[in-house]
DNA sequence: GATGAATGAGTCTTCATTCAT
DNA sequence: GATGAATGAAGACTCATTCAT
C-alpha cells in the first residue's frame, strides 16, 4: 500500500527535504532516497525538480484552503470567522511544520514564474479574509472605512510572521491558542463598529442541529 | 570616488542582481559585471558568494534600523510612534525596492546559518515595536493584556506582507500613506485602552527646533 | 499476420526511426511505439539497441545483395551487368529511402565492431562488381591494367555518393536513370579495351521471354 | 607556446578522440584529458560538444579546400587537374587519418543541422571538380554530354570510398599513387573526347621555374 | 591591488535495460 | 510471451573559486 503511491511518497519526501535544506540546496538524489525510489523514478512523476515544488504548492495549498474554508464555515458571525481563521491557520502550521516552512521560505523565491504562480492559490486564500470583512461591514459590525484589500494582507501577514517565528524557532514561547487569541483581538477590536453578536448562539453547527431541517 | 569604492559598488550591484534573479540564480560573474570589476576582485572584498548576502543584510539592516529609530524618536506618544513606524517602514520599502525584495525573499532562505543570523539584526528591529507597546502600556494608553512579544510580530508581519505585495506587483493599488494609515488604525484601535494623547504638541522635533542651537 | 510478426515490425520501425533521428538520437521507446509493442518486448527479439542495427544490416543487406545479383544475372555482357548494377543499386536506394539513409549514414559509425562487421556483407556486395570486371577482362573487353580491387570501390563510391545526394536532398535534380547512365558511361568508357558486344541479343530475360510460357 | 593555444589543442584532441570512438561515444572528459585542459575549459572555447564537431569541420575543411585548390592551380590542363585533385585528396587523407575518418564517418550523422551545414563547405569542394569538367568541355577535351553535377559526385564518391577503405583498414593494399592513378584513369578515359594535351609543357610551376629567380 | 582564464567538483537528467506481474 | 514501471549508471555542462600575471 504505502509502497504503491509513488507520487505521494515523492511529494512527502520532497516536503521534508526541501524544508530541511531549502530548495536549491536539496538534491534529487536525497529526495529519491527519502522516498525510497530510484532517482530516475522521480522523473516519471515530475518533469523536473522545480515541478516538484510547484506541485507541492498546488496540491497542499488546495488542501489547506479547503480545510480553512470548511472550518470557518461552521461559524456565522464574522467575528468568530476571523478568530477561527487565525486559529485554524496557526493550527495547520503547527501540524505541518515542514510544509509550512516550505511555503514560508522556499515559495518566496523570486522566480518570475513563482511570482505569478503564487498568486493564484494564494489570492484565493487571502480572499477568504476579505470576504469575512465585507460580510462584517454589510452587517454593520465592522467599520466601513476598513479596506478589505489591505486588511486581508495585514491579517494574513500577522499570522504568517507569527508562524515563521514558530517554524524557525526550535522552541516556541507562545501556544497556538494564545497567539491566535491575541492576534484576533488586535484586529477585531481594531475594526469593530459595534460589539460582535454574542458567541454562544452563533455556532452554525449547533444551530443547524437545533433548527434546520434543510439539507443545506 | 565612485570608481574607488569597490566594496560599495559590489554591494549595490549584488543587491540589484540578487533582487533580479534571486540569490541562487545569480552569478558572481553577473555581479562583477554590474559592479564593473573583475570576477576575482569580488574575492578581495568578500569571502564567498554567501558572504555578500550576509554583508548586505548586516550593513543595510543597520541603516534601516537607525533610520526608523531616528524617525520615531521625533514623536512622543506611543500612538504616533507606531503610526510613524509603519509609515517609515513602508517608505523605506518603496525607496529601496531591490533591497526590500532581497530581504523579503532571499533572506528567508532556510540556510541554518541564516536562520540564526537573521535573528540578531531582526530581533533588534522587532524590539523597537515591542518597546513602543510597553511604553504605551506603562502610560496606560494600551491594554495591559496585549503581549508585546506577539504584537511586535503581528505588526511587523502586517507591514511586511503589505510590502511584499508592492515588491512583487508591478503596479500598486494603494499608496504608502493609505496603507500605513489603515494598518496603524487596525492595530492602534485594536490595543487602545483610552484615546491617544493629542498629536499636535507631541512632535519632539518641533520642540527641539525651538530650543536647540545645534549646528545640525 | 502483421500483428503477429513482432520481429519484422520492430525492424521496420527501427529502420524508420533510425533514419529519422540517427542511431544515437533514437530511443528504444520510440521504436517500440512505432512498432506498437512494449519497450520490453524489443528485448525478447534483440539483445540490445545495437543488435537491432546489426540485424537490419544483416537482413536487409542480404536482400539487397540477392536482388542485385538476381537482376544482373539476367544479363550476359559485363558491360550490361555493370550498367544494370548501377541502375539496380540506385533504384533500390530510391525505393528504400529510409534503409538507404540508414546504411549511408548510421552504418558508417565508427564503432570498432561495426568497422569489422561492415566488411562481411559489404565485401560481398563489392565483390559482385569485382567479378564483373574480372569477367570483362577475361573476355578481353576491359583493360587488363584495371585493378578490380580499386575499381569496385571507385564504382561503388560513385553510386554511393550519388545516392547520398538523393537521401539528403529533399528534391532530386537528376532521375535515377540519368544518373545511372552517366555513371556507367564514365566507368565503362574508362575501362573498355574494345567495344562492348551488341546489347540486343544478350538480355537473358529477353531470351527467356521468347521461349518461356510461364504465367508471369 | 604549445601550452598557449588552447583552442587548437582542444580541436586536435577532439579530432583524435572523435576518430577513435566516434562522436557519440566520445566523452568531453576524454577530450579534455587529451588536450591537457580541464573539462570546464572546453566550454570557454566551445558552446557544447556538438560545436566542437562543427568547428572541426569548418576550420579543417577550409584548410583542405585551400590546399587542394592551391595544388591543382599548378596545372593547366583539365586532365592534369583532375589527376592531381585525386592525388592530393588521397594524400591529404593519408596524412590526416584521424580527420579523414572524422569527416568520413562522423560528419555523416543525419542531424538535420548537419545535413544543411555540411553542404556549404562540401559543395565548395565538389564545385572544384565540376569546374574542371566544364573547363575541359569548353576546351573540347571532355565529352559534352557529361553532366558536371553528376560527374563531380561520382568522382568524389570514388575517391571517398577509396579513402574510407584506408581509414577503416589497418593495413592498406594499394599505395596512394596507384589508387589515384587508377581512379583518374577510369574517369579521364571515361569522359575524354580527344586525347589530353601533352603533359610536359603544362606544369605551370615548371614554366615559372624557367623564368623566375625567386629564392623558392 | 586587480584581473580573468582556468579549474574541476558537483548535479540534474536521460534512457537502455530489467523484471515482477 | 508481453508489458511498462522502475531502475541507476553515466555524462554534459555550470559556475564558485583560485592564482599566475
Amino acid at each position: 500500500m504505502k509502497v504503491a503511491d509513488k507520487h505521494g511518497r515523492i511529494i512527502q519526501a520532497a516536503i521534508k527535504v526541501f524544508a530541511r535544506n531549502g530548495f536549491f540546496n536539496s538534491r534529487i538524489a536525497e529526495i529519491a532516497k527519502e522516498a525510497n525510489v530510484a532517482d530516475g523514478t522521480i522523473y516519471l512523476y515530475f518533469n523536473n525538480k522545480y515541478d516538484i515544488l510547484i506541485t507541492i504548492f498546488e496540491e497542499e495549498m488546495g488542501k489547506i484552503i479547503a480545510s480553512v474554508k470548511n472550518e470557518i464555515s461552521k461559524y456565522e458571525s464574522p467575528c468568530e470567522k476571523l478568530e477561527h481563521f487565525a486559529l485554524q491557520h496557526l493550527n495547520l502550521v503547527e501540524k505541518n511544520k515542514d510544509l509550512a516552512e516550505l511555503i514560508q521560505v522556499e515559495l518566496r523565491q523570486s522566480s518570475k514564474f513563482m511570482k505569478e504562480y503564487r498568486n493564484k492559490r494564494f489570492a484565493e486564500y487571502l480572499h477568504i479574509i476579505a470576504n469575512i470583512v465585507k460580510e462584517g461591514q454589510e452587517q454593520g459590525i465592522f467599520r466601513k472605512d476598513v479596506m478589505p484589500g489591505i486588511f486581508k494582507r495585514a491579517f494574513f501577514g500577522a499570522l504568517d510572521e507569527m508562524s515563521r517565528f514558530w517554524v524557525l524557532s526550535p522552541r516556541k514561547k507562545y501556544s497556538v491558542k494564545t497567539a491566535a487569541k491575541q492576534i484576533s483581538s488586535y484586529f477585531l477590536n481594531g475594526i469593530l463598529e459595534k460589539p460582535c453578536p454574542a458567541t454562544k448562539t452563533t455556532k452554525k453547527t449547533t444551530k443547524k442541529k437545533r433548527t434546520s431541517k434543510s439539507k443545506k
